[in-house]
DNA sequence: CGCCCTTTTGAACACTTTCAAATCCCGTGG
DNA sequence: CCACGGGATTTGAAAGTGTTCAAAAGGGCG
């Protein structure tokens, strides 16, 4: 019902995990990782396949390691509403509750590390690095959805095509230069179907507002996926926000 | 900048605090209390005055006593949208950030518990039951965000107006009587603008879609402001969520 | 009683959706 | 190596929903 393993990498060490300082572990000194090692089990989803359904249980929760995974939120007529974007080191699942309430899917091949469930909680009671560290995240999520609301409420087809791609980009690119005349480059981890999910559009005006974006060369496509972004201002431009953060005055 | 403090009430108790059990204190002890009566102070605030500006620095965070507050974002151009909307023991401010992020506005008379930033993010740090508590309620605020997510992204207007009104609905009836044959009432916190913002919509489409549920029966008007709910399940069937919870199979 | 702000209503318009069809791209198999 | 198949994407045209601009009606408070 609720598990779908591809394949289990067991052992592997907490001290080499490509998100050690971002996870929910983030904070943990070695005593802490040692307990979080035994009660940890890796996971790995391919494409396309949905990782828990809405309403079932879930015994684990669960770190992203690597990959892309999303939560959907589905109307009685097939409506559907993105409402989480899940990158590597982002936290699956919600302590003290087992029932899982959107349907989770990974949209590219994904690993996990779960953390079975019980002792987990067991974890967040007793271990404040780890309860604090995941306030955090999820204060961090929060300030995420409100940015989202913004976009979903008030923002134009192309207004939402250009901040999606700019998060991306941003998230992308990490702490690096964002920079004029830096060309930033990255895969899109969505479909067009997902992106649409995502921004509350049709499939057919995101392609739409994507050729505009295009054509008005604030983007280049390489392939369907490979975007680059000549100017990134430029993009910011289009996004609604206050772009150039006052540059002119 | 920051405080425009209306009037104080020292000395409250916390024991005869209206939000007792509900707030960031609900898990306290009587020793925790003690130290949180040790850095709170009440204000208040009037309809309509804005608490703190987006950008602002804010040296408190604060419990919502009495009263409605919102959050807001506005953009460049003037189109706003409303990101958090405030109801007792709701808590305001994000522990190691002292600025704020957006607009926050009395929409009704308002009472706030402020606990002094320094000392409070040291209660967070000493006191687990401050700190799950608050992780409590930012989980439970993501999930009501996520709802809110899908209302903007996928929702009509006359489906957003009346899950808007189920959730006030809900909230205010608390946990009593939402069932059949029951009149719900309660008092609309909002202007049609601030449900505007709410929404996503302008305010004469607020203005349109209240009308057009009025005159289907599925509310009443008394005034402009209260609202009367006669059949519970009718509103629900307004809002394209699985209103009726399967109960005709 | 009158003023002002909130709310309602109307009509034309704009943007996004819907429905339909063509095109592209990639993996598969001949 | 190239043709084929099928999902993903793009493009077109018509329709619909919500917005915009404008004006009237309603309500509360001095």
């Amino acid at each position: 019902m609720n598990d779908r393993p591809i394949s289990f990498r067991v052992g592997t060490d907490c001290a080499d995990c490509p998100i050690r300082h971002k996870a929910v572990c983030a904070h943990c000194d070695a005593d802490e990782l040692v307990r979080l090692e035994q009660i940890k089990t890796y996971r790995t989803y391919s494409a396309g396949e949905v990782i828990v359904w809405a309403g079932d249980e879930m015994d684990f929760v669960a770190s992203l390691v690597s990959g892309v995974a999303t939560l959907t939120q589905t109307m009685e007529d097939g409506r559907r509403q993105m409402v989480g974007l899940l990158l590597a080191s982002d936290f699956i699942g919600r302590p003290n509750r087992s029932s899982v309430s959107y349907d989770v899917t990974a949209t590219t091949d994904v690993t996990l590390c779960c953390f079975r469930r019980k002792p987990f909680q067991e974890v967040i009671t007793n271990t404040p690095h780890v309860s604090q560290r995941l306030l955090e995240m999820t204060l961090d999520e929060l300030d995420a959805a409100r940015e989202w609301m913004l976009i979903l409420g008030r923002k134009t087809a192309r207004e939402k095509i250009a901040s999606f791609l700019a998060i991306l980009a941003r998230r992308n690119a990490g702490a690096s230069d964002l920079g004029p005349g830096i060309d930033i480059q990255f895969e899109l981890p969505l479909t067009r179907e997902a992106m649409s999910e995502y921004l509350g559009l049709t499939l057919e005006t995101v392609s739409r507002q994507m050729s505009g974006l295009k054509r008005d060369g604030v983007i280049l496509l390489e392939g369907k996926r490979r975007i680059v972004v000549p100017d990134f201002d430029a993009l910011l431009n289009e996004t609604g926000d206050d772009a150039d953060g006052g540059m002119l005055a």
